[in-house]
DNA sequence: GGGTTGCATGTCGCA
DNA sequence: GCGACATGCAACCCG
C-alpha cells in the first residue's frame, strides 16, 4: 500500500527558480506563446502594481514566479508520492532574491522580494479603507501547469482571486498564498451527493497522485481555518480517470455554496497548506471571462460595474432550456441550448461569447486601478487638503487591471 | 425505502 | 475525433 489513510498535507519545498538560467529556456511553442503573453503583461504594468499591492498592504504575498518567461521551462512542481511517509510533497520553486532586485515592474514575478515603493494612489486607502486598486491585478492568477504532463489548464480554470479573498486566506499570517484553480460549482458539484468533480489536469496538477480508485483523504484548511477531511479519488472513466473530491456537502453547506458559486483551491506557503476558497455567484463572474471586472466577496466595489455585479441578472433559463444572456444596454442572446431535460442552469456554460456587446463603466475609483505611474519617474509629494498627493512628470499609463500569474510553470497567460 | 456508490453515457470544447 | 466533464442511473447499503 502506498498510500497512507492519514489525511494529506501539501507540503512546500523551497526550490530554484533562475531568471537568468539560460539553460532553462526553451524554443517550444508553447513557451513561446508564454513569452509573448508575458511581455504583453510588462506592457500595461499591471502586474506590476499588483504584485506590489499585494506587498504593501503588508498581507500575503502571491507567488507568480512562474510568469516570468525564463520561468516557463523550468521543472515543474513535483507531485510525488513518498511510500515512507504520509507526507505529500509539493515541490514549488521559489524566486532567488537576486532575481528580482530592480526587476520588478519587469519581471513583475516574485513578489515577497519587491522594494520598489508603489505610489500611494494604489494603495486604495484614499476610498475609505476599502482597497479599490489591487484586487483587478491579483485575480487574473495563473495556476502551474499540469505538474506531470505539463497540459495547460483551460481558462474557466485559472485562478481569479480578488485581494480580499486573499487577505481571508492568509489572514494575519505571513504565509505566501499560491493561487493553483477555481471551480465553478456544477449542480452536481453543489448537489447533496456530495461529490465535487475535479478538472483532471488540476487534479492531477495539484493534489497527491493517486494509484487506486479509493484515492486518499485530503485535508484541506478553508479561508476561516477550519480543517475539513475529503477523499480525493477517481473513477475510471473510458480510458481516462475522473477526479472527484468526495464528502463536500458538510463544507459547501458552511459555505452555503451553490451550483454558480466558485471554489477556489490554492496552498499556504511555507506550511504547504491546501486552502479552499470561495467566490459566491452573486459576486463573481464567469470564471472564463478573462480581464473582465470582479466584485469581492464581501460585495465592495472594486473594478466591477454595477450592473455586471450580479451574473444572476445576466442569464435567464427559460423552459426550452435556453439561457438567454442580458447584456448591459438591454442586448441579449442566446447563448446555447441546453438539454431539454433540465432547467437547472449549468453554469459550466455560462459565458459571454460576444464581448463586444459588454459596455465597460468605471467610476472614478476603478479608473484609478488602471492608472499606472509612468516608469523611472519619481513623484513629488503635495499635500491639499491635508491629504497626499503624488504629482508625476509625466502623464500615467493606463492598464488594463487583469494581470496576475500565480504558477511556477504554467501560464504566463497574460492580456 | 431512502441514501450512497460506482460506473455509464451524452454533450461540449479543444486539438 | 477525442478527451473532459456533468449527470443519469442501476446496484448496493443501511436503518
Amino acid at each position: 500500500e502506498l498510500q497512507s489513510r492519514v489525511p494529506y498535507e501539501v507540503d512546500i519545498s523551497s526550490g530554484t527558480n533562475k531568471l537568468n538560467g539560460s539553460e532553462r529556456l526553451s524554443s517550444s511553442p508553447l513557451e513561446k506563446k508564454k513569452t509573448d503573453d508575458f511581455s504583453e503583461s510588462l506592457m500595461n504594468g499591471s502586474l506590476k502594481l499588483g504584485a506590489r499591492e499585494i506587498l504593501e498592504n503588508g498581507n500575503a504575498g502571491i507567488k507568480c514566479e512562474e510568469s516570468h518567461s525564463s520561468c516557463l521551462s523550468q521543472q515543474p512542481p513535483s507531485i510525488k508520492e513518498d511510500p515512507s511517509t504520509p507526507k505529500f510533497s509539493l515541490t514549488v520553486p521559489h524566486a532567488s532574491s537576486n532575481e528580482t532586485n530592480g526587476q520588478i515592474g519587469v519581471s513583475g514575478t516574485h513578489l515577497r522580494t519587491t522594494s520598489t515603493p508603489l505610489p500611494k494612489q494604489f494603495h486604495g486607502n484614499l476610498h475609505g479603507g476599502v482597497d479599490l486598486s489591487g484586487e483587478a491585478q491579483v485575480r487574473n492568477g495563473r495556476p502551474r501547469v499540469d505538474a506531470r504532463g505539463r497540459n495547460h489548464l483551460l481558462s474557466r480554470y485559472w485562478p481569479r482571486f480578488t485581494h480580499q479573498e486573499l487577505q481571508q486566506i492568509s489572514g494575519d499570517s505571513n504565509s505566501v498564498i499560491t493561487p493553483l484553480f477555481e471551480k465553478m460549482l456544477s449542480a452536481s458539484d453543489a448537489g447533496r451527493i456530495g461529490r465535487l468533480v475535479l478538472p483532471k489536469k488540476c487534479a492531477e496538477a495539484y493534489f497527491p497522485s493517486i494509484s487506486q480508485p479509493e484515492g486518499l483523504p485530503l485535508k484541506v484548511q478553508d479561508a476561516k481555518g477550519k480543517e475539513w477531511i475529503f477523499q480525493f479519488r477517481f473513477w475510471p472513466n473510458n480510458n481516462s480517470r475522473m477526479y472527484v473530491l468526495e464528502g463536500v456537502t458538510p463544507c459547501i453547506q458552511a459555505m452555503q455554496l451553490q451550483a454558480g458559486d466558485i471554489v477556489t483551491f490554492s496552498r499556504l506557503e511555507p506550511e504547504g497548506k491546501l486552502v479552499m476558497g470561495f467566490r459566491k455567484a452573486s459576486t463573481a463572474q464567469s470564471s472564463d471571462q478573462d480581464n473582465e471586472t470582479v466584485k469581492t466577496v464581501n460585495g465592495v466595489s472594486t473594478h466591477g460595474d454595477a450592473e455586471l455585479a450580479d451574473p444572476s441578472s445576466w442569464y435567464k433559463v427559460d423552459k426550452s432550456g435556453y439561457i438567454a444572456k442580458e447584456v448591459i444596454g438591454g442586448k441579449s442572446s442566446i447563448t446555447r441550448k441546453r438539454k431539454s431535460s433540465t432547467l437547472r442552469p449549468k453554469s459550466k456554460r455560462l459565458r459571454i461569447e460576444n464581448e463586444d456587446l459588454i459596455e465597460l463603466k468605471l467610476t472614478w475609483e476603478e479608473a484609478q486601478g488602471l492608472l499606472r505611474p509612468s516608469p523611472n519617474h519619481a513623484p513629488s509629494i503635495v499635500v491639499i487638503e491635508g491629504f497626499e498627493f503624488e504629482e508625476y512628470e509625466d502623464a500615467p499609463i493606463l492598464g488594463k487591471p487583469s494581470i496576475f500569474a500565480t504558477s511556477n510553470v504554467g501560464y504566463s497567460g497574460f492580456n
